[in-house]
DNA sequence: TCAAAAGTGTTAGATTTACACCCATGA
DNA sequence: TCATGGGTGTAAATCTAACACTTTTGA
C-alpha cells in the first residue's frame, strides 16, 4: 500500500448548508466560527474528513452533530479547491446542502453550537468562500425544486397547499398563481389530500396534504 | 500555520472526462492505466492535486498534458469520496469534464498516452468509480446542453447546421426535427450565418455558421 | 440524370398564463 | 357580521410537435 507516497496529501473538509423554511422564508443555519483562524466570523458549519469515512458520511456526521438529525435529504454541491481559500492552510472543502424541517430541530442544540437561522436574502459576509457555496447551493436547488419532489423535505410531513406554495415562492423568489399551482398539485397523485385540517392559520381551516414517497416513482412526472 | 495538524490529510486527485464529437457520435477519451494498482484497466486520465495548485488548475494541467490544449471548456462534476473507491489507497477524486473539438487534438499525443476515443454508448468497464463519473457527466451535459450554449465547444469554430443538429442528437440520444431545429437556431442571433460553405459532406454545400460568444449574453435566451 | 444532402412554412394540439368570486369559520 | 385565509374554472395566448417537398450540384 505505498502506491501514492510520491504525492502530497491535503486536508479535506466538508461544509454543510442547512436549509430550513420558516415564517415563509428560506433560511440557512450559520454561526460564529469558534476556532482560529477566523474566530468570530460568520461561517457555515463544517468539519474535517477522516481517513476512514466517506465524504457523504462526513457530511452526515457534521449535520448530525449540529442538529441531532440523521438521514435527511442531503446532496453534494461540489468541491472548492482554490489554494488560498482558507486563511489557515491549504484545505479542499466539499460543500453539501441539507433540507430539514424546522419543527425537527432541537433549539438547545442550536444555542449550544451558536448558530442561527438567517434568511437567504440577508446573508452576511462569511468566512472563506462560504458565500459562494451558499450561492451555488441556491442555484442548484432553484433548478432542482421544479423538477424533483424535494421541497417536501423542508416541510412537516403534513402540510397545507398554501404552505407548499409559499415554500416555492420563497425558493424561486417569485409569486405563483394560486389556482394554477393547485391545478398542478392535483395532477400529481403522490401528493395526497388527508382528512385532517390545519386550523392554526385560518378560521376555516386548510386540508393537510402528504407526500407519498412510495407512490412517487421515477416515471411520475413532477413539474411545478 | 499549525491550525489543522490534529486532522488527517488525504490524497486528492482530479479525473478528466474529455468529450469529443466525431462521426456523429459523442466520444470520451480513455486509455489503459499505466500504473499500479489496476495497471492495464480502462481508465480516465487523471492526476494528483499538488499542494500549490487549485483543483481547477490541476484539472487544466491534466487536460494539457493529455491533449496539449489549454483554456478549453471545462467544468467540475463533483467529488468522489468513498473510502474504498480506489484500490490503491484512500484517495478523494474530483471529476471534471472537458469539451474539445476533435480537429484540435494531436494524434501523436493520443498514441503516446495510449488513449482512444470511445463512443459513450460503448463504454467498457473502467477502473475504480470512473464509470459512475462518466454517467454523472453525461447527466449534467444532457441537462446543460439544452439551456446553455456549450455545445459549440465540441465543434470547429465554423460548423453547419446539420453538424450542430447531429451533435444534439448524439448527446441527447434522440432524433430532432430538422425544420423545428433550424427555426430555433434562426431565432438566436448569436449563431451567425457566414458566407462560407462546407462542400465536403454534400454536393450542394451547406452554409457554415459561427457562434458569436460576444453577442451571447446572460439575457440572451438559449433553448434547444 | 440521378442520388444525396440542404433548405424551407403551416397547422393542430398541448401547455401555459391570466384572471375574480364564493365559502367557512372564529372572534 | 365581518375579516381572514381557503378553495375553485374558463378562455386567450403561447409554445410545441408533426409533417413533405423543392433545390443544388458533382459524379
Amino acid at each position: 500500500m505505498n502506491y501514492y507516497n510520491a504525492h502530497s496529501k491535503l486536508w479535506v473538509s466538508v461544509d454543510c448548508i442547512v436549509f430550513g423554511f420558516d415564517e415563509n422564508r428560506l433560511k440557512v443555519l450559520i454561526g460564529r466560527r469558534q476556532m482560529d483562524p477566523g474566530r468570530g466570523e460568520w461561517s457555515l458549519y463544517g468539519g474535517f474528513v477522516g481517513e476512514d469515512e466517506s465524504l457523504d458520511d462526513a457530511a452526515s456526521r457534521v449535520l448530525y452533530s449540529l442538529t441531532g438529525l440523521r438521514n435527511r435529504y442531503m446532496r453534494q454541491i461540489g468541491a472548492y479547491g482554490n489554494v488560498n481559500r482558507d486563511p489557515g492552510d491549504r484545505v479542499v472543502s466539499v460543500a453539501y446542502y441539507a433540507f430539514i424541517s424546522v419543527n425537527d430541530y432541537d433549539n438547545k442544540l442550536l444555542q449550544k453550537h451558536n448558530v442561527e437561522w438567517v434568511d437567504i436574502n440577508d446573508m452576511p459576509q462569511m468566512y472563506s468562500d462560504h458565500n459562494t457555496m451558499v450561492d451555488d447551493a441556491l442555484q442548484i436547488i432553484r433548478r432542482k425544486i421544479s423538477t424533483a419532489p424535494i421541497g417536501f423535505n423542508l416541510l412537516p410531513s403534513l402540510f397545507t397547499l398554501t404552505q407548499l406554495q409559499k415554500l416555492y415562492e420563497a425558493i424561486l423568489n417569485t409569486e405563483l398563481d394560486k389556482r394554477n399551482f393547485r391545478k398542478r398539485i392535483k395532477e400529481m397523485d403522490f401528493i395526497e389530500k388527508t382528512e385532517l385540517k390545519d386550523k392554526l392559520s385560518s378560521k376555516r381551516g386548510a386540508f393537510y396534504y402528504r407526500f407519498n414517497k412510495k407512490a412517487y416513482t421515477e416515471d411520475s412526472n413532477f413539474k411545478l
